[in-house]
DNA sequence: CTGAAAGCGCTTACAG
DNA sequence: CTGAAAGCGCTTACAG
């Protein structure tokens, strides 16, 4: 039961347990001859070699923490395939880590800095440039390399990937102004971080540059709070566009104005952010900037891995393109 | 920089490192006025303790592995909310292992063991009962504690938790001839396992016994499939009501349907499982089967803290309530 | 109640 | 190219 150990394959094949570690991790400084004979009997003990000895004895876990603040989000599980495939690919595991709503994020970080991960990837936290600045110093004091995915701050010494929320933001509002619209809202999340605000600032340019008053709508991310709150919106406003940070509230303000008997896309354009399934199953199908996730996932992951490694990087903050999916709600 | 070690303890404190470990691990063993001494140093230096030297020395390493066949369906992210919580609560840490689509599973699950966790989670994968029994064999082989999460099978010695498929696919097919569909059809995946086999069981007794003939077809998981496929289906067959086992397939044939003149749910009938956001977010709003998602990963995973510490337990063949969330399409 | 010592299963200079 | 030995940072009998 109780798998074989480096000692059982050492005295199998006549040879100190030193020779079965070179042939496990520098197969070239053993003899061909010797090496052959080793690999036979671990093949034939199915001998695996124990990952927590070796990383106690060569202080490196091959691991890496994966820190999510928000799991029920539309978008960790496409970008945690990102990660795991590279992750994979690298012969690196995955260590997962939730934080809790209300505790100490630092605390929490120092925790996962004591389960020795060689690496850690922070995903996509709604956090703004002075969270990024704490979490940072922290990760820099334990030595410990790290990448933001999907976050964004303006530190050029942190290592992120994601898109280029502000352009993004501006070509949206641009393309719908274009299509007509005027009073164009912009709703997004009551709690205010870089992403979301990044996204806003690009509607704000993209409104002011065509002479229109740029309205923002502060709302929950919360789906099932949203219809009592939109609902309210079509009794006292004029309103024929919305661009929403999420394509969840953008389909859920849509089913509201729909109810209220506005027609989309000809009284109402409206567009999200994400281009999740919900876009797709969505009637009409929603317009929607499509953010490359799985890709923001794997390439932070192969970031990561070069950091590990103090491999040259030519450029620790990576901008994926972004494109606008246009379907029928503009 | 780097942090501080159990030595470094023991020589601030004046006592031997047993004496820490001691602290940490039978409190109750120290004597009150040393522990406080202790433990003064311990916050001073900041001190947490290596797990993986812990892990190594105790062979204990209050880790779990979480295996995901397909991480991009709808309910992994939540399942994993679950987990999270409760492995939080029971101070375990979680290794994610995605294993890709056309591996060897066992030899993937191999390495897994070769990791050293505690015990092993296996979440909702398109098993049948064979998979089920090899897999079973091999922790067993391995003497590692292991629960699956929302896999269903018939053997009574694997840990399992649930909900009752069967009932849940008979009384939703019950429910939607009771409001007058004749040609029902059931809608499900073109690879075979057990999860949706149950449904299929209780949606065919349930025809059957009102005289009823069960129409089953077999269709892709991926929703961008399956529109063509479903185009063809309005032009030669008599329908008026579809269950899907899942939500994404049963909206993406209920906006077929629609797309071809259909009338939902007066002409047409439909229902899925799951009862995700697409099925809320949907026009007309959905009739989905609700599953305590988050609650199979919470209560798989207090299940397994229970086995991995030996403790008794009443029943290791957990099923879960379900309830059938009626909205706009029945 | 506390300490000295062995051991967990590996890696890695250091000799040879 | 190979082996003996030290060491990674802990836990845990065993003495006292």
């Amino acid at each position: 039961m109780s798998s074989a150990t480096i000692y059982d394959v050492a005295g199998a094949a006549g040879v100190s347990l030193a020779t079965v570690s070179r042939v496990l991790n520098n197969p070239e400084k053993v003899k061909e001859e010797t090496r052959q004979r080793v690999l036979k009997v671990i093949k034939e003990l199915g001998y695996r070699p124990n990952v927590i000895a070796r990383g106690l004895a060569s202080r490196k876990t091959t691991t890496v923490g994966v820190v999510i603040s928000d799991i029920t989000r539309a978008s960790v599980a496409q970008m945690l395939g990102g990660i795991s495939d590279i992750a994979q690919k690298y012969k690196y595991s995955i260590k997962m880590f939730a934080i809790p709503e209300d505790s100490d994020v630092l605390d929490a970080l120092q925790n996962i800095v004591a389960e020795q991960v060689d690496g850690i990837l922070y995903l996509n936290d709604e956090l703004n440039d002075k969270d990024v600045d704490l979490i940072k110093r922290m990760f820099l004091d334990n030595n410990i390399p790290f990448v933001f995915a999907n976050v964004v701050t303006n530190d050029p010494s942190v290592p992120t990937v994601s898109i280029d929320y502000y352009k993004a933001g501006y070509e949206l509002t641009k393309n719908i102004i274009e299509k007509g619209a005027k009073d164009l809202y912009f709703l997004t999340t009551a709690r205010r971080y870089s992403v979301n605000d990044k996204k806003e600032e690009g509607y704000t340019k993209a409104m002011k540059e065509s002479n229109l008053e740029p309205k923002v709508i502060r709302t929950s991310g919360d789906t099932s709070i949203n219809k009592p709150h939109f609902e309210t919106f079509f009794a006292d406003k004029n309103v024929d566009g919305a661009i929403a940070v999420r394509d969840s509230i953008a389909v859920s303000f849509m089913n509201t104005a729909l109810d209220n008997g506005k027609k989309v896309p000809s009284e109402l354009k409206v567009a999200g952010f994400q281009n999740t399934k919900y876009a797709v199953l969505a009637r009409p199908q929603l317009t929607s900037i499509d953010i490359p996730v799985y890709d923001i996932g794997a390439v932070s992951m192969r970031l990561l891995t070069k950091l590990m490694n103090n491999q040259e990087v030519e450029n620790i903050r990576v901008i994926l393109p972004h494109y606008i999916m246009e379907r029928q709600t503009t």
